[in-house]
DNA sequence: CGCGGTAGTTTCCAAAAGGTAAGTTATAAA
DNA sequence: TTTATAACTTACCTTTTGGAAACTACCGCG
């Protein structure tokens, strides 16, 4: 998913928040800030590569503040910018979604095998 | 955006929505029914391939339900599902955040023109 | 001098997503 | 017979995205 002008400034969001791990990264800055080495230990599977492009984005988006602490060894922290916390409900929506999907297909997949005898579709 | 057994439901719901297509796809879909050849004239850009997979995505999703109307030339109309139209708040949050986030960035880009005299970032 | 720790960057490669264009089927109308 | 239409499917190719691993820089420590 990327470009294209279409009428939705829900693409926008997308655009934001769609890729592999930008979400998860925004989802562990609602509760403050989180340093570099942090991120990887918190979502399996991140790499340092994918955890800087995503932070640069955001960055870029104005979601994520990125502070330097010059010690030695390096210290950086990352936390969200009041656009940032904006997207949190957000967050919650999609995450509430999520889970009455869950929910809604486990049922579906267990109704298919002995229940259903309603036309499924015109056809 | 794929995969990933991360702990956020929001994960589940961005694999659904979070496709190029499938928002744009829903959007048309909330005013009612759509017929497959009317898709590529909403969306521009959207190629046939595309618009079959997303759909058959939706579909499986339990989102759009298909309609075949055994008429020659073929007539295939697509509707939302009470599952999918669960969706339109989500939608509409997204929608409603995009055009905050534009709003926000314009008056940002102009802002560093001339105003800005705080520091931007601690370093 | 070499090691460890943090925060990266870079290179190289694989997989996934997306696009173009042509083919398919069925039937009715010209 | 050819054409047109709707809804696909298929083959082929390009672009984008993602991942593994190595490399850089900094400095204090032993």
């Amino acid at each position: 998913m990327k470009k294209g002008v279409h009428d939705y400034a829900a693409y926008v969001t997308l655009n934001i928040i769609g890729g592999k791990w930008s979400m998860l990264i925004l989802c562990h800055l609602r509760k403050g800030a989180v340093r570099f080495c942090e991120f990887p230990k918190l979502i399996p599977g991140l790499t340092q590569k994918m955890l800087t492009k995503h932070l640069r984005e955001l960055e870029n988006n104005g979601l994520v503040r990125r502070a330097v602490y010059p010690e030695i060894p390096p210290k950086v922290e990352y936390t969200l910018t009041s656009h940032g916390k904006s997207l949190i409900p957000v967050l919650d929506l999609l995450e509430q979604w999520g889970k009455e999907h869950l929910k809604m297909s486990a049922a579906h997949s267990d109704a298919n095998l002995h229940i259903l005898s309603q036309p499924k579709d015109c056809q």
